[in-house]
DNA sequence: ACCCAGGACTGAT
DNA sequence: ATCAGTCATGGG
């Protein structure tokens, strides 16, 4: 069954290849061609390229796309409210358009508990093992995100089979834990920030990067600002002159100085970081010298 | 073989 | 509160 032409996005109104690489989402992947195959939700999506901008292919509804890219925010406007400095200025002028998505929050979630000490690819893969193994098959060979209840009937062992590792475990506890209503993610919507954080930290896997990472990509709070290592390290080599710097103060730093959507500029430095050409100021640190393992 | 990856948990100071 | 050790797996 082919997919349906839903609408076509001018292409101004978003980055779609810097959007879908900046390790938001794990669900997309582009082939030869350039198209995007991936999915909004439970429906599957294909996006094209094409002269008046983006073909969108998909049984989802208009509005649900549009919530999906994020296109009602005002990108302009966020931008506008960045603190004026050269790097931040470099890393939005690195891939303009870039937005955040707004996502389903399990399928979030799940990918995000997945993603611990990952690269983004093998986070893709596992992510797909899932769906393939799990996955209720919506169409011919495409299988949406399993649900909270398939994944922890499957079982730890089943899960580890996905190559998860000790992730495994970790995924098939918060699968649980939703299952058993213990933490409702459609309540968090109705929480402050810090209150739906606290919350999804109740859950096993889930520490302060990973809920953040959910409360920015799938509950549209850009007062969530996930610290990662590539993160850590640019806010201490360009704000912190390479300081080491305790957690706490960083913490402090990015929730004053980036302005009222801190997240999105975490986003675009996130980005650029991992992808432009780093300048000579962002080389990794010496690595601290490493004890010897026991020699047998 | 060695190293690292969009971390979190545990048990020690 | 901070801190090393540990947790599996895949790819360079």
């Amino acid at each position: 069954m082919p997919l349906p032409l839903a609408c076509t996005v001018p292409r101004a109104a978003i980055n779609l290849d810097a959007t879908l690489l900046s390790g938001q989402s794990f669900c997309w992947e582009q082939d030869a061609a350039g198209t995007w195959h991936g999915w909004i939700g439970d429906f599957p999506c294909r996006v094209e390229s094409t002269a008046q901008g983006y073909a969108v292919h998909t049984r989802a509804s208009v509005p649900a796309i549009e919530s999906y890219f994020g296109l009602p925010f005002d990108l302009g406007h966020a931008l506008g409210t960045f603190p004026k400095d050269p790097w931040l200025a470099e890393a939005a002028a690195f891939a303009p358009g870039l937005r955040l998505l707004l996502q389903e929050p399990w399928e979030t979630l799940a990918s995000f508990i997945c993603s611990a000490v990952k690269r983004i690819p093998q986070i893709a893969q596992i992510n797909r093992a899932l769906r393939a193994e799990f996955g209720p098959e919506v169409s011919p060979g495409l299988h949406a995100f399993p649900s909270p209840a398939r994944l922890a009937e499957a079982g730890e062992t089943a899960l580890r089979r996905c190559g998860l590792g000790f992730r495994a475990r970790n995924l098939h506890v918060t699968a649980c834990q939703i299952a058993a209503g213990e933490v409702v993610l459609a309540a968090l919507h109705d929480l402050p920030t810090a209150e739906a954080r606290g919350e999804l930290m109740r859950l096993r896997g889930v520490g302060p990067k990973i809920a953040d990472c959910v409360l920015l990509f799938a509950y549209g709070r850009h007062d969530a600002f996930p610290i990662d290592v590539w993160v850590e390290r640019v806010l201490r080599q360009l704000y912190f002159k390479r300081r080491r710097v305790p957690a706490a103060r960083m913490r402090r730093f990015v929730e004053t100085y980036f302005g009222p959507h801190p997240g999105y500029a975490q986003q675009y430095l996130f980005h650029w970081v991992r992808t432009a050409r780093p300048p000579a100021a962002m080389e990794k640190r010496a690595p601290a010298a490493k004890r010897r393992k026991k020699a047998a």
